[in-house]
RNA sequence: GCUGUUGUAGCUCAGUGGUAGAGCACUUCCUUGGUAAGGAAGAGGUCACGAGUUCAAUCCUCGUCAACAGCUCCA
């Protein structure tokens, strides 16, 4: 007899060589036909898999996500099974469950285009019916490796050849054998609802000096009824895009002939984006930063002496030549050697650190083509961007300050759900950055200690930060769950060397500042197109573009609808008129698909009280106040939402 | 940059080897309407750009540019 202990601390005792779905089945029908996968003393475990001594264990079911990953993971293998029968000679890479779903690295004789997914669906769906169960064996690494070559599968011999010596696991399904680790679930029939997403290149072990395989994407579930659900909140995510929504909502636009990634302001969205400037201007100057300005462009050799042009020179616009020979300029691609000659221009003592140096910076950056992206990703850019020069002893205190403000912003702006990223070097590929280990441990250690003074859930990411120094990122989702980095902090040992940065200290000796980049907002780009997704367009009251809309019910009320629209402008409030020649009821459609916050109807009733009737987004009418009160009304609503994050500061 | 898909009116999209169509938006007129689309008429397009095949190309072929999805990259 083995013991098994539960999560809830009870014990009980089964026969050696018990498995996880035995157990299920003894406490419960339903626990047994929902679980999927066990995991034993810790470990990932078949439920068909014979527990041979005393274990704690967890049964896993659809809700967790070992569950999902597993049923994804096994929906993975039922794909290859599949594309295997369809296309003879396909040679498989590799396939593992993602966050929704699971691909399929293939390389196949004949192409497979998106319109072959259905045809690969209704496969797949053959053959889950079979109830295939997955067939678990363990092979010694040289007959495995035979298999495979006799099968001409070079990937998978690759991948074989990678792993340590000894026996290797293989999970076969029907009339396909992979290589893996598993778990798996016992069979295939709880795969009962099937998509295929869409089809992709994706290069051979990640490496772009590889060749490309075919990537084919795909989800499944338990249940016709959630696979619908998933659609149907796809569809919903898509209406948030901020690409659409900036196009609707006339925001920003971009223009061939302008150029790829290079987005034009148009008046709402400059707008949008100088309040958001003001705003954060403000905080600023209550924390001693001082604004700065500096040009465009730099000489070539600004760039060389902090390192940028060694690191991204030949991926970068090309350097402007000027009329005198040899004579060569960049485009701005970062602010900070800028800054760094601005400290330059004067002896710095001691006593004058911190100094801070904030500039909303235009940069331009020759990003690759294929990842352009609306206004996440774009060749030139505004970061609202600021360098602090500090002495050691102000290092941490400084650095959260910056966690103050970033988060500040953050809870102003709802943005509740993000994570903090601590971002290191790659330990096995430190030639890629520049500076001292000393230095960059120094730098490290700051960061951990300020993320945990501050009480930050981080996560630590190796090989995520810039070849200069560590960072503390602050990563949001978009509306379909991609991750972007919105706020950054990050520490900086190097610039100050190499722009021979110095200040006099107490000891009248000189000594080194350190450097500190941050840009709470990232870009204004990134943050306008997150702050849209997250909104879904319907943005806080103070930064909506247009405020209220004063709608007279027919033209004998515009005179009076300019009267409100008036008093509204001259209590600062962003008001104006729609006086087309339309019914009521259209006017309250467009522009409630306009976003406007507050719609006023404005017809004989109000004229004659002074009064307007209102209705709020969303919400509809809210019945009759006078103007004065509405307008009190909008300028309290406005304060609460500025000032609701205060306490942080 | 790579793989794949796409590019027709301001927007969303149909369509054809014989130089184009809808809905919305726009303009004008009628209507003066009370809480999510009132009616009518009109204007608007070198069918992304360039080359080729053809008697004839928006449609077929090639190239370029751009957009989209993914990969790679992100100071």
């Amino acid at each position: 007899m083995i013991k098994i202990t539960f999560p809830d601390g009870g014990v009980r005792e089964y026969a050696e060589g018990t498995t996880p779905l035995q157990i299920a089945e003894s406490l419960s029908q339903r626990l047994a036909q929902e679980v999927i996968v066990a995991t034993v003393n810790g470990e990932t475990w078949d439920i068909q898999k014979p527990i041979k001594e005393d274990a704690s264990i967890k049964l896993l079911k659809w809700d967790d996500n070992e569950g999902k990953r597993t049923f994804w993971h096994t929906s993975s293998h039922l794909m290859a099974e599949a594309l295997q029968e369809l296309y003879p000679g396909i040679k498989f890479g590799i396939g593992p469950s993602i966050e929704n779903g699971f691909y399929y690295d293939v390389d196949s004789p004949t192409p497979i285009t998106e319109a072959d997914l259905p045809k690969i669906e209704e496969k797949m769906r053959q053959l889950a019916a079979n109830k295939s169960p997955l067939v678990r064996r363990e092979i010694p690494k040289a007959e495995a490796l035979e298999t495979f070559t006799k099968k001409g599968d070079q990937y998978k011999c690759e991948l074989i050849r990678d792993l340590e010596d000894g026996t290797i696991t293989f999970y076969t399904n029907g009339s396909f054998t992979d290589l893996c680790r598993g778990p798996h679930l016992p069979n295939t029939s709880p795969i009962k609802a099937i998509k295929l997403m869409s089809v992709a290149g994706a290069y051979w072990r990640g490496d772009e000096k590889n060749k490309m395989l075919t990537r084919i994407y795909g989800i499944t579930f338990p249940k016709k009824s959630m696979l619908d659900e998933y659609l149907a909140m796809l569809e919903e995510a898509k209406k948030r895009d901020h690409r659409k929504l900036g196009k609707e909502l006339e925001l920003f636009a971009f223009s061939q002939r302008v150029g790829q990634g290079l987005p034009l302001w148009l008046p709402k969205g400059a707008a949008l984006r100088e309040r958001l400037e003001q705003f954060l201007r403000a905080v600023q100057k209550d924390y001693g930063y001082e604004q700065v300005i500096t040009p465009h462009i730099g000489m070539k050799d600004l760039y060389v002496t902090s390192g940028h042009y060694a690191k991204y020179g030949k991926d970068s616009f090309q350097p402007i030549h000027t009329p005198i020979e040899g004579e060569e300029y960049l485009l701005k691609p970062m602010n900070c050697p800028h800054h760094c000659e601005i400290y330059r221009t004067k002896p710095r003592s001691y006593k004058d650190l911190p100094i801070r140096f904030a500039e909303f910076g235009t940069v331009y950056r020759y990003e690759q083509s294929g990842e352009l992206h609306g206004l996440t990703r774009v060749r030139g850019f505004t970061q609202d961007d600021a360098h602090m020069f500090v002495r050691p002893d102000q290092l941490l205190d400084e650095f959260k300050k910056v966690i103050d403000i970033v988060l500040y912003i953050f809870k102003t702006l709802n943005f509740d759900n993000f994570d903090a990223q601590i971002s290191l070097r790659d330990p096995n590929n430190k030639d890629k950055y520049i500076g001292s280990d000393e230095n960059w441990e120094k730098a490290e250690n700051a960061i951990m200690q300020a993320t945990k003074e501050k009480g930050l859930n981080a996560v630590v990411e190796y090989g995520e930060a810039a070849f200069y120094g560590p960072k503390l990122d602050f990563m949001v989702r978009d509306a379909i769950g991609r991750k972007w980095q919105l706020g950054t902090i990050q520490v900086d040992y190097n610039l100050p060397e190499r722009f021979d940065l110095t200040y006099t200290g107490a000891d009248d000796k000189q000594h080194r500042p350190i450097m500190i980049h941050r840009a709470p907002f990232g870009s204004m780009e990134r943050f306008v197109a997150v702050l849209l997704e997250h909104t879904a367009g319907k943005f806080p009251l103070w930064l909506a573009p247009d405020q209220v809309v004063v709608m007279p019910i027919s033209e004998k009320f515009n005179e009076y609808a300019q009267e409100v629209v008036k008093y509204l402008n001259s209590r600062d409030i962003r008001a104006n008129i729609d006086d087309r020649n339309e019914k009521i009821g259209r006017k309250i459609r467009d522009n409630e698909l306009k976003r406007i916050p507050f719609l006023l109807i404005v017809g004989e009733k109000e004229q004659e009280s002074g009064e307007v009737s209102v209705r709020v987004q969303g919400e509809g009418d809210k019945g009759t106040m006078s103007k004065e009160a509405f307008a009190d009304m909008i300028k309290t609503l406005i304060e609460k939402e500025i000032n609701k994050a205060k306490e942080i500061r």
